[in-house]
RNA sequence: CCCACAGGCCGUUCUAUCGCUGUUCGCCUUGGGCGAAAAGAGGAAAGUCCGGGCAACAAAGGGCAUCCUGCUUCCUAACGGGAAGGGAUACAGCUUGACUGUAUUACGGAAAGUGCCACAGAGAAUAUACCGCCUUGAUUUAUCAGGGUAAGGGUGAAAACGCGAGGUAAGAGCUCACGGCCUUGUAUGGCAACAUGCAUUGCGGUAAACCCCAGGAGUUGAAAGACCAAAUAAGCCAGCGCUAAGGGCUGCCCGUCCAAGCUGGUGGGUAGGUCGUUUGAGCCGGUGAGCAAUUGCCGGUCUAGAUAAAUGAUAGAAUCCGAUCCGUCGGAACAGAACCCGGCUUACAGGCCUGUAAAUUUU
RNA sequence: AGCCGGGUGGCCGAGAGGCGAGGCGAGGGUCUGCAAAACCUUAAACAAUGGUUCGAAUCCAUUCCCGGCGU
């Protein structure tokens, strides 16, 4: 239900070139979204990429904080907000989630962008099927 | 009890729900999936400043160059680390000296040679003559010219060892006594650095200037390297063969190896996977050796292993700190393993222990 | 994780033991009816700390910051 494999991470090299290349974005503070349909449709619906500077937060403490934040709140949320929406839709997704904010965010702050992020995505892909 | 310094140790804890990583066990079982169990960041994991292990390179061969280290002995796998000691410097104390204590210390050689020592100053290293002192000559009674001199003045970070006597026209280690540093020889003590005594040559600084002496360093780093699967063009390896140019992951030289061709074998890219990779100079306890660093013996123990990178999130409670309208509210140091060890350095809220010195109180 | 290179006014840049050049820029002035150009002039810097030296931007050590490297 809740879980995070290592199916749901974006690993292969040769596919994060092609969505950082060819992937639109769009930016919800503190959110950047790259995102870059597949043309396979496949199980899990899609793979995510999470990134935070190095430029912005120095120590490797933060950077892991805050990581595991996102990852937390994209965990238990995926499941309602996209995957239902992806497989209706019969869709198989790759994109990432950059942190560009400036300070180290709490919880809830970053749990209820991250909603806002995961609908507009959504939203983004209903346009383009109609 | 309080305060300062030094050394050592710890560096939030518990519960619930939902997850992540590898391991073990069980079930379904081709692959794989599901469930359970126990485990899952540090004293610095950091900086990459040193030293090893480990691995590769045709050369691990020689010489030169280059770089590093630099009081002694010991510890250690090794070190530029540590321990003990010696010297030097600074401060304090008294019994005023072969004294004691504390702190600091990149601390071989300046008597192998070379260089440098700005400005100021007469002169900065073969000494020097501005004032001064002494003297000769000239004119003439105050100057000019020459010579001697390193006591005194002045300059400077530094002025040819200090001080006294002799000596002299005036002076000078020129000579002598005492003393300081220092070379060589020697005696005594010490494993040694070195200390002390005697004799003796000498007397600017600078080697984190070149250099000399002694010792050391082959180069490159786990993105090292080994293997496997699918996949296929002329790569790689071995043998034969040839020596001209050129070349090779080391600056130069010597030496050494390599071409094309033929024969035989193997199989590149695709950042795919597995191993390397966590049992090790390991950790804990006891006991013996040693002033100590450290180490012998005995017993116990297995304690992260990820790979676009797990070790988390939320809620509640405890502990500590701060604020307070006494209801509560806010905060939890520095910081995150990436092949592994030994050091060093830097960051760090708060707490505990030991020792030393001072003050106060009680007996 | 490992291995290299650098840090000088606001910017670019020499200097490599003994007044830190120069250019662009900034401020003021001269010239002009007003500007530009030109000329004169002013201010402003050695990443930090400690050591070596009589004396350090330079030599040495430590720290901080910036940049680079791999088929």
């Amino acid at each position: 239900m809740y879980k995070f494999r290592k199916e749901e991470r974006l690993c292969s090299k040769k596919l994060l070139d092609e969505l950082f290349h060819n992937g639109s974005s769009f930016l919800v503070y503190p959110f950047r979204v790259v995102h870059l349909p597949l043309s396979s449709s496949g199980n899990p619906p899609s793979q995510i990429v999470i990134g935070v500077g190095k430029r912005k937060f120095k120590h490797a403490v933060d950077r892991n904080l805050l990581k595991r934040r996102i990852r937390e709140a994209y965990r238990l949320n995926k499941e309602e907000l996209l995957y239902n929406f992806l497989r209706e839709n019969n869709l198989q997704l790759i994109f990432s989630i950059h942190f560009v904010g400036k300070e180290i965010a709490d919880y809830t702050f970053i749990e209820k962008k991250l909603k806002v992020a995961l609908s507009q995505l959504t939203r983004a892909y209903v346009k383009k099927t109609d």
